[in-house]
DNA sequence: TATTACTCTACTAATTCGATAGACTAAGTA
DNA sequence: TACTTAGTCTATCGAATTAGTAGAGTAATA
């Protein structure tokens, strides 16, 4: 499970990426349109911003936008910020190596399996950018309004 | 991440998987063969009955044993135990559904990520048993080996 | 200059985590 | 029977993390 922190932030980032190209949006629309505490989204909205996800502009009219394209920001990388490796066990840590605690390493079997299972869920989440996920949430809502439609 | 029991229950259970069909094996040995603080590894390795995976016997020549085959102890089964469901986020899991916070989780396209991440996970964790983990580590060790007999 | 909106730092309450302690029970064995 | 071995159970604890709040400060705009 990841923290609260990592799925605001997503969220979060999501919003944005559906309002690429328009005017930046405040931190209170997000917070009231994301059902975000508004005090905490702050801060988050600030590590994404030093992490280069983002770019801000103060007073009136100002906001967040993308700091870049939505095809170019992939959810592992924002995962990775707020929960550090996507491995399960430090030993199968690309990004960031360490040990485990295992008395022998070197011939784990279990090693083996968590670094198969880091590159799945590294497969899934380094190949989905923000533009995807815009686009399937599109495909889910005109869905939705089909069958909403199709009831009436 | 996942949690430090998590850890030591799935190597514990991996030193039982490799002495199959032998006699008990303590705590004390396991402790001692796999660096797991002794006091803490009871606890775990209760839970790890509780669970169904392991059987005890006390007194002398008493300890653990599997409770059943290691090919029908999957590792996603213990993590589960110990970690809960696989999913990042409550609402892409499987075993036990629950709510994000999402304000339309049936239109989310973060959500069909999610999901698929998890199922990703599960693939790995849920098709690989504590057979085939006993069986990788020998592969192993025999390369192990083998590299070491070389440079002598 | 007043307002808007982001920035930064500190703080806190609650929970979880990793571990330790110790008393207790059951099973062998001399 | 008494002793020893080895698992069982519950309580406790300090440190770390988490989720969230508070508030003063800064930059841009009208
Ligand atoms: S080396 Fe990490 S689990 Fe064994
Ligand atoms: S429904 Fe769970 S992230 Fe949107």
């Amino acid at each position: 499970m990841i923290s609260s922190r990592g799925k605001y932030a997503t969220r979060a980032l999501l919003h944005l990426a559906q309002r690429e190209g328009q005017a930046p949006v405040s931190i209170q629309e997000i917070s009231e349109r994301q059902v975000i505490p508004l005090k905490f989204l702050e801060q988050i909205l600030l590590t994404l911003k030093q992490a280069g996800f983002v770019t801000s502009r103060k007073g009136p009219g100002g906001g967040y936008q993308l700091a870049k394209s939505a095809t170019k920001i992939s959810l592992g990388e924002v995962v990775r910020v707020f929960e550090g490796p996507l491995a399960l066990v430090s030993c199968a840590s690309v990004t960031r190596f360490g040990e485990c605690g295992c008395p022998h390493p070197e011939v784990c079997g279990l090693r083996e399996v968590w670094i198969e299972a880091r590159h799945a869920l590294a497969q899934v989440l380094d190949l989905t950018t923000f533009a995807d996920i815009v686009q399937r949430q599109s495909h889910l809502e005109a869905g939705h309004h089909a069958i909403h439609d199709f009831s009436i």
